[in-house]
DNA sequence: GTCATAATCCTAACACTGTAAAGATAAATA
DNA sequence: TATTTATCTTTACAGTGTTAGGATTATGAC
């Protein structure tokens, strides 16, 4: 294996410059936020010209969507919990759903923002990931209701979790206190209307 | 009154240059979406140099808070809908609230979204009018729940509507049927949630 | 080991962007 | 009418993404 040096690169190429490209961007992305996702920034981080950037990312979104796609890896990963009990079979999910985000704000807002409005321009196996994620809830709801109601309860947990994060991370809510306990009293009234009908 | 010549500027002074900027923006917003709404794109279409904005608007990112307070005044509006009956109280609220951000999504997107991270930036008479809207959905609240649930309550319908927007304008929900149906299955099912505990 | 080729990096340049400075014009006011 | 003030202008600077073309190094064939 060839020696890849860390930061003060001796040798004319890199060795890895694709990797640290991708770890700048993850800094400057949370510190300055999706919009200022500069790929000059990035390369000068990186000590390195922009333009050699381009000879492993085609464009500034391209390396956006490699972010993304790595972010859909830590998702899927953080979203693998065990569910919980009884009327509670969905809070841990929940939670663990609006944790990522909130540990995460600039990464879950480029994740799930205006750069990538397609579902359609991730790859296959950035969708395949959030499959395996939604799958965990699906399975966790097909043991509370009928099958032919899980899509719609699926995407009415999907629409609440997706809403009180980004209301949290985006600082929308006035006052309110924002500690974990708010989220657990949301989740539950959520898990009240998924209640299966008596 | 002075004369205010619409488009072809014959005098060296526009007249209402202010309420034409904004114009121009709120097209360029719907065009090209909030990241890409350029000063100087908004500039030329008015047809005047790019720091005359500057007499009216102390930035660029000024000129977005002036759209997203008229945002504020016309989602104030569509939101002062009557509530339903029994069960479905909060359904025209709910449906008024997705169809104004399926609407104008851009406009949307740059009212929540990263460009104004804190309520705080703005303006006193927008935060009234977000009040206003929040009172309209609380007081319907109330007649169904007791008074000490209602800021959760609230706060979890409002993360369903504001979750489900963002998820359809952002184009992530895979493949499934987007139609208004959708919306208002999702609705139901939160209804429940909020039913009065027996 | 030598050499050609391909991969990786560089500098220079272009068309954009937001914004500041300083000057020209017209409207408002005294 | 003269002066002040508001509005718009050109010019300029630093930043951005991206392309073109040249320099350097690693790789693979002989």
């Amino acid at each position: 294996m060839p020696p890849r040096p860390k930061k003060p690169r001796k040798s004319y190429h890199h060795g890895d410059l694709r990797n640290a490209l991708l770890k700048a961007a993850r800094e400057v992305l949370e510190e300055r936020g999706p919009s200022h996702l500069a790929l000059r920034e990035i390369s000068r981080r990186v000590g390195v010209s922009a333009p050699s950037a381009y000879h492993h990312f085609p464009s500034r979104d391209a390396l956006a969507l490699g972010l993304a796609e790595q972010g859909a890896h830590e998702m899927a990963e953080a979203l693998m919990v065990k569910p919980g009990e009884g009327q509670d079979i969905l809070m841990p999910y929940g939670e663990a759903y609006v944790a990522f985000a909130r540990a995460n704000p600039a990464l879950y807002r480029l994740m799930f923002g205006e750069g990538f409005p397609a579902v359609s321009r991730y790859s296959e196996a950035v969708r395949e990931l959030r499959q395996r994620s939604y799958d965990i809830m699906k399975s966790a709801l097909e043991k509370r209701m009928p099958a032919e109601a899980v899509p719609i309860a699926g995407l009415f947990l999907w629409a609440i979790v997706h809403g009180l994060g980004l209301l949290l991370i985006d600082g929308q809510l006035e006052n309110n206190d924002t500690s974990k306990d708010i989220v657990h009293q949301v989740l539950k009234l959520a898990g009240t209307g998924l209640a299966p009908r008596t």
